[in-house]
DNA sequence: ATAGAGCTTCGAGTTAACTCTAGGTCAAGG
DNA sequence: CCTTGACCTAGAGTTAACTCGAAGCTCTAT
């Protein structure tokens, strides 16, 4: 099956702007064209921006991913450099995650002192502004 | 306890620049002056600050976290928008972290396809550049 | 009294990641 | 044949969040 830019950008929540700068930007370096230069997404070619924005989603920069994706366009050898940028980019989304577990935690304590303002008196000894 | 605008950028990893800017955004409209016009921030502020830092480490934009800050400013009249504004910020945050768990499981079985090639083949077909 | 450290403001510059505009090609339908 | 719509490129503009530089106070120690 194939797809245009609208389809995938429909598909991805992206815009058309963001899939061209994307591609402009060297991270899709397998698309093909059509006849009259299209751009022509395929259902292996849907996998890799999938990819590309779970990369982007978990906070990789653009820089990163088109590493990664010029590591792709070497083949083989350099499975051990993926593998590595995978491992490395996977250990800092689990810190992201953690991060935010604790921020939460802080915003629950902000929202039982609104719930209970009797709290504050316990917690900061007085109730100002900045509680 | 105070400290100077340099305790407090060592103390949440921040630069004195960031600092300043966030007190210009009017991101802390309580902290005060020495007589020579120099910034003193108190225990109480130093709580702000890691409020501050927890709303945009969370994803808040600083324009959200003025609003907030504004709120504060205007006293208990506000704490409903307050409550409300964090509460629909953790929900928020708690899509983050899903978001986050679930890109994870693509980068797992990313990094699972390389340290076990023949998985590609049950998985794509084949093991082509994108995979 | 003067040098240096540490603070101040103001405003300009930077960076990442889009976002948009202008002007153009191309294929299909009326 | 001509218009319409979807695509194209190149390059300029935008936005958020810093980041920095210049010029100038003020306190402390030599």
């Amino acid at each position: 099956m194939n797809y245009s830019i609208n389809e995938v950008a429909n598909k991805f929540d992206l815009s058309v702007h963001t899939l061209r700068f994307y591609d402009k930007e060297g991270l899709m370096p397998f698309i093909g064209r059509d006849k009259s230069g299209n751009r022509v997404f395929t259902d292996t070619d849907l996998n890799w921006v999938a990819m590309v924005c779970c990369l982007k989603d978990t906070g990789m920069s653009i820089k990163e991913i088109k590493q990664y994706a010029d590591w792709c366009m070497e083949g083989m050898q350099t499975i051990d450099e993926r593998k590595e940028m995978l491992a490395a980019h996977r250990k800092q989304v689990l810190k992201q995650i953690e991060n935010l577990k604790k921020n939460i935690e802080l915003i629950d304590s902000k929202i039982a002192v609104y719930d209970n303002p009797e709290l504050a008196q316990k917690l900061y000894g007085s109730l100002d502004k900045q509680q």
